[in-house]
DNA sequence: TGTACATCAGTGAACGCGCGTTCACTGATGTAC
DNA sequence: TGTACATCAGTGAACGCGCGTTCACTGATGTAC
């Protein structure tokens, strides 16, 4: 399938340390130290320099694998979004009916800003249409998200066109949740970050097709 | 009232150029010219040497007014946080009804991270508790959310302990919508930015107290 | 199986640069008399 | 009103530093014979 989805998943449990001359998956370790270095420093707060001391290698050896700085972060991105792919993909084919398999999505997306912050940031560093961002696997999704709203919508009954904005709030509302949670904003809330999430998503879910009240 | 005001208001149209040896409002200038060099380049995105420049001043002289990089970062955000508490409270005042109140608070959130984007970089820059900041300015703004959903609860004779949850529900949903729309995710929605958020918000606040469809 | 060689990943020294910060200074401003 | 002086905002040169990037190199690896 994805040619790329092996090295990523080994990538992690890269051995540190006790190498030769050649380091073996260098292109991995970088990648993985800038996403730790924007984990802990945010968008922005890493280097080149701290990204190859961190992988244990010296100043000049990215450039067998990347052209410059901007392109260490962009595949940082990339990796982001496929990985953030697969865990939405996973989380929601767990259920049937559409309602909880949206509830597990919402889940799944806090569950990945929080333990993959480093990805998370990278993903949202770069403006959309971006071109060296993998457009479909953001989008996939994206539109996963869509037939899943779309089924439920079916279930009730309601016109399916409600699906894209409902989609846009939902996914509005999990960013402001995940991006709040990160630097502090939820905790003296009275309700978890994922309380507010998944509650906020079925009342949007809820109110659609309603009288505006 | 506010002592601050008058010099935050008149620190934008500041004459650059012209002047003699002392400048006049450094401070202000160098706090705007942060402002503008975060709204182009994001957090992390200044440099106390280009502050200087832009503000037409030597390296040094920002040390007469700051002690340092952060602490100018710092004013950014209190001056965001406060300009923001007006803005709010200015649009909400306007209307009698609190559920036009809140549209209109809503719309003044996006309005102000759409025309103020280095103010509000700034403001989301610094964890929560973070010691430097004006946790009451922040918390005005806040505390007039929860006082207007309460007024709605009452109105529809809803329990007002749900205004709590409802108010971090509306606010992640409009922060998500501002940094979304901000780098462009929202373009290709067939709803603005301001409907997602409006509607959006009125959802949640219709799904209040509803049973969970 | 062993040897010669091409490949190329990583080295380390070097570069020019702009940064944050310090320092002794200078000169504009306002106040005391 | 005029003068002397204290104040302090801004200067400009200097510092040490770490950055991104380049370059000729070195040495591990794998392949052809």
């Amino acid at each position: 399938m994805d040619k790329r989805a092996p090295h990523i998943a080994t990538a992690r449990e890269q051995p540190i340390g006790k190498r030769g001359y050649h380091h073996g998956n260098l292109r991995a370790a970088l990648v993985n130290a800038t996403r730790d270095l924007l984990a802990a420093r945010g968008p922005q707060g890493f280097t080149l320099a701290d990204a190859a001391r961190k992988a244990g290698v010296s100043a000049a050896a990215p450039y067998r694998h990347f052209t410059d700085r901007d392109a260490l972060m962009r595949a940082v991105a990339n990796e982001g979004f496929i990985l953030f792919g697969k865990r939405i993909f996973t989380a929601t084919s767990e259920h049937c009916d559409p309602r909880e398999a949206l509830a597990a999505m919402a889940r799944a997306y806090l569950g990945f800003a929080r333990t993959e912050p480093g990805y998370y940031a990278a993903m949202f560093a770069f403006p959309k249409g971006d071109e060296a961002l993998p457009d479909e696997e953001h989008d996939a999704a994206f539109k996963l998200l869509i037939s899943t709203i779309t089924s439920i919508l079916a279930e009730r009954r309601l016109p399916e066109q409600a699906a894209g904005p409902l989609a846009f709030r939902i996914w509005s509302l999990s960013h402001g949740v995940a991006t709040l949670d990160a630097i502090g904003h939820l905790e003296y809330s009275a309700m978890s970050a994922e309380q507010i999430l998944v509650d906020g998503a079925m009342a949007l879910l809820a109110a659609a097709g309603q009288p505006p009240e």
